[in-house]
Formats: C-alpha cells, structure tokens, sequence
DNA sequence: AAATTTAATGATAATGATTGTCATGTGCAA
DNA sequence: TTGCACATGACAATCATTATCATTAAATTT
C-alpha cells in the first residue's frame, strides 16, 4: 500500500542539480543541464521525476503564460513568485492578505474547496540595465 | 500600418457565441458549438480569431493548471476569475488592494514593467450541492 | 549472499494542442 | 467594378508531454 519512492541514481541527480538552481527551468532544460554534465538520464524519466516531486511538494511547478511548465526547487511553505521575464531570476514571496483575501472572496460567492494561482512577471533589476 | 480588422462571416460568429457563452471555453470546444448550430468555420480560423480578440483585449485568455488555453468574452477592465473546477461557471472579481500590492512588491524587488496572472479556482454551490 | 519482488528506467512510438503553409476566397476602399 | 491585402481553411508540421513495454535494479526476503 504504502507507496515505496525508490532511491535511484536519475532521481538524486534530478533533484541535486534543482538544489543548484536557482531559477525555474523546464523539463527540456533539466535534462540538457543533467546531460551536460556527463550524467546519463532518459528525457521521460525527468519528466517523471519532476512529475513526482512536484506531487510530493519538493518542487514547485508553474507554468507561465504562453510558456512550458517549470520547475524549481522551492521552500516548502506555501508562496508565490516573482520572476524576470528575461533571465528567469526568481524571488520567493509571501502575501497573507492576498490569501485571506481569495478565501473572504470565493467564500463570498459561495465557493468551496479553494485554490489559487498567482505570479508576477517584470524585469529584474540587473536585465533593466541591459 | 493601422492594422485593418475585416469584419467576417466567422469572426462575427466566434464573437457571438461567446456573447452567448458564460463559462470559459477552448478553442476545440467553441469550434464544435459553432459546428453544432451549422455555421461552417475552420478550425484554424477559431484559433486565429479567438487569438486576435485576446489580443484587441476584447477577450480574457487563461490556462487553468494542467489545461488548455481557455477564452471568455469579459468585462473591459482589469480582473481575474473564481472559476468553478467542476462546471467551469465563473465569477469575475476585481482585488485592488491585490494589484497595489504586486506592484510594491515588484518595485521592492527592483523589478519593472510588472504583469501578474491570478485566477482562483474552487467549487461552485451548484457543484457543492452535487 | 542469493533469490524474489516490483518499482524505475529509457528507447521508442503515440498523442494532441497549437501553429505553419499556401492556394483560394472575400471585405472594402477607391 | 476592380484591385489588393487580409482572411480563410484544408492539410501538414511542430513539439511538449505521455504511453508502451522490455529491461534494469532498488529494496526486501530467504
Ligand atoms: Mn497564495
Ligand atoms: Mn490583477
Ligand atoms: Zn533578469
Ligand atoms: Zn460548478
């Protein structure tokens, strides 16, 4: 019953090279990254893998708009992100009063079993200087 | 220069169904309605219309997490959505407070030329009553 | 240290939404 | 009416993601 998470080599590596990232990449970029480093990994087991980590909350996925879904590893309380459209730089951020707010609203209307996506999108400092 | 919209058969058609529609709808979806009440239209023809009116901002375009693009005739003004998982009725909610926020943010952060996506997504009272 | 069990891997094929192509159609301004 | 530029749509192409399935290899049990 108890699903068994078997420790493999792809799987270390997949998760590793998350903890020496800093910005979101995607599945494509992951596997080119694992690959570059001499490290022998199938495109569909990344994406398995990723698939499993998200799930189990170890990694954030998001997907921007018109865009691939990406991933980071992430802190595990619940946030949001500000990204730069152009590098990719990714800034963790909290808003408490836009949470209680998405609940008071959707309460308000009669919804229930509440979710919420929400991500900003800018330049970063450093790409605003070309 | 001034980009000339022709006022065609199947433009008017894409328009007028989604007048009539108040859920969000794919691209497939609203090329079968039309197909379904006998107007004759392409489907790459749904999507280039339905992707101009995003554009002229004269629809909403959104992509639910782990869905395709979606599109709904709306109001004008800035917003985003409650969105019912279940049925796909929709709410469209404006925050203020919400979007002086992500823009104090993303000017603490240093960063410019600021956009967001927000939707929220629950189940309505219709799908909570089953 | 085997033997066993069963999840994980990965090469490959399939899927499916979206986009590109291009010959033909048609809105509309003159 | 005529002419031209944009619009249409059948069809092919793209490409990210998922499905298959024979093989590998963790983890567990003898
Ligand atoms: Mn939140
Ligand atoms: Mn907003
Ligand atoms: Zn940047
Ligand atoms: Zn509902």
């Amino acid at each position: 019953m108890a699903t068994v998470v078997r420790n493999t080599r792809q799987r270390s590596a997949v998760a590793q090279l998350l903890l020496e990232t800093d910005e979101f990449r995607s599945a494509q970029e992951i596997y080119d990254l694992l690959r570059q480093r001499g490290t022998s990994v199938g495109l569909t087991t990344v994406y398995r893998t990723l698939q499993s980590l998200a799930e189990a909350d170890e990694v954030d996925m998001m997907r921007p708009p018109g865009g691939d879904y990406l991933y980071r590893q992430c802190t595990t309380e619940h946030h949001h992100h500000l990204v730069c459209r152009s590098c990719g730089s990714t800034v963790e951020i909290t808003g408490p009063a836009v949470e209680s707010w998405a609940q008071r609203i959707a309460a308000e209307h009669g919804f229930s079993d509440i979710s919420h996506t929400l991500e900003l999108f800018g330049t970063c400092r450093t790409c605003s200087a070309q």
